[in-house]
DNA sequence: ATTGACCTATTGTCGGACAATATGTCAATT
DNA sequence: AATTGACATATTGTCCGACAATAGGTCAAT
């Protein structure tokens, strides 16, 4: 049937997105800034003219994106999303999707050198002395596998901090919340390697503090092969999809 | 005052969050797969033993991570998270960190030239298709700045597509939430380079064809280039904040 | 094969209720 | 002065019960 009048279907939000959007705009076009207390339950029901259970609702909405914390476990504060606020529906989406171990690499190939590089300009005097604290720390828990692993995540997030660039630690949430915890931490059990990380670690580091970006971006992409071979060693499974 | 014995905070999770964790593991952990059917809100309140109230709340926890959604605007189901499904979180995080044009061009740089590679070896027929009737798009509306705005956003998400790699996707979402819709919108509107980035565009697409990863690489690189500046030459403030 | 009438299941929204807990105040104690 | 205790208040977390709107199914009528 040819030629039938077509009418876009309408839309009909339930209101507590309708309230739930009209929270989030009055937060990021910076009319309640971070930090400040939004109004009880209470008195929001009452503006919007709708019940509390539908503000709860609203609400709820948007805590899981961060942007809602709670200031004192009463009130609700308005906050700076934190960067793995997204964490948890980054993780549970590359989960269901069966991300596999090559999938993340090739991202931590993509943004992990990219991140040392930019650090090289960026990285305050702060941020060297933690990343300096990170290295002593490596070093003394080198064969204790799970605190190695903590050590390693934490380098790693130290330095993309360093570059003071949101995106950048947005882009690299599902590094954080799998490629290392999941991946990395399977080739530190297997074999551990607690003596090259060290190594790529302190180059990197050194890399930085020289202000020399090709370098560090070099020492880099030489750790995030080390981690491929590594998995190639450990017969882990490359295209195998990341569990847990 | 030394010396004190320091004991840990309990934690008390509210029972919505247990609720939602709860669903949540069920969900990635396959017990319930994508695309069946939640049982209805009266039923997990009943299994749960908690109130109908709760266990909304619970589920919009979750409906914002884009795993449950609507079937057929009544029941809820489980479903595969569209990689934008996380992206009102991430556009509210950027912005609120107010992240700047050259935070995300950084991103961009690190990611759409992986992205063109990555696709050479892995876009099938279908893709390849897609793509080509975006380029036949493209061209016919090289002038209309609205529609060929959306002709670019597209091309580059296909691309994406095209890699089948869905950390890729995750990571590139600052990409399709802020960069191409806002920033590249503003080169678009201030010097209306149509032509060249047809011309990246075709060559890109041509080194896919080809099955040639450096060219594909490259062309993205000078197609990156390029916006960063337009952005110059349109006097638009590289390291403005991104608005709206 | 479409339309219409009807019933049912389920969600969206309402209103009110109460317990637990932070917060604030003020007096009493040391 | 600083801590403690008693008390009132505000706010959240949770419960209960209710009802309108609507998507889905069934079945008869056209």
């Amino acid at each position: 049937m040819p030629n039938q009048i077509n009418f876009e279907k309408i839309a009909h939000q339930p209101a507590y997105r309708v309230v739930s959007e009209k929270i989030r705009n009055a937060i990021i076009s910076g009319e309640i800034k971070a930090g400040e207390l939004l109004p009880t339950e209470t008195d929001l029901a009452e503006q919007f003219g709708v019940t509390r259970s539908t503000i709860r609702e609203a609400i709820r909405l948007l805590e899981h994106g961060g942007i809602l914390g709670r200031a004192d476990r009463k009130r609700l504060v308005v906050t700076l999303p934190k960067t793995d606020a997204v964490g948890r529906s980054v993780s549970s989406a590359l989960l269901m999707h069966q991300v596999t171990y090559e999938e993340l690499w090739q991202v931590a190939m993509g943004l992990e050198p990219l991140a040392s590089k930019l650090a090289c300009t960026t990285a305050t005097k702060k941020d060297k002395q933690l990343l300096a604290a990170n290295l002593v720390r490596t070093h003394e828990v080198m064969n204790d596998h799970d605190a190695l692993l903590d050590a390693e995540i934490e380098f790693h997030d130290l330095l993309a901090n360093a570059t003071h660039n949101s995106a950048l630690l947005l882009a690299r949430s599902p590094l954080n919340e799998l490629f290392y915890p999941v991946a990395w931490g399977a080739v530190i059990r297997a074999l551990s390697p607690g003596e090259r990380i060290l190594v790529a670690h302190q180059h990197i580091y050194g890399a930085i503090c020289e202000n020399n970006p090709d370098k560090a971006e070099e020492w880099m992409k030489k750790h995030m092969l080390d981690f491929r071979r590594g998995i190639e060693l450990g017969n882990l499974g490359f295209d195998q999809p990341v569990k847990a």
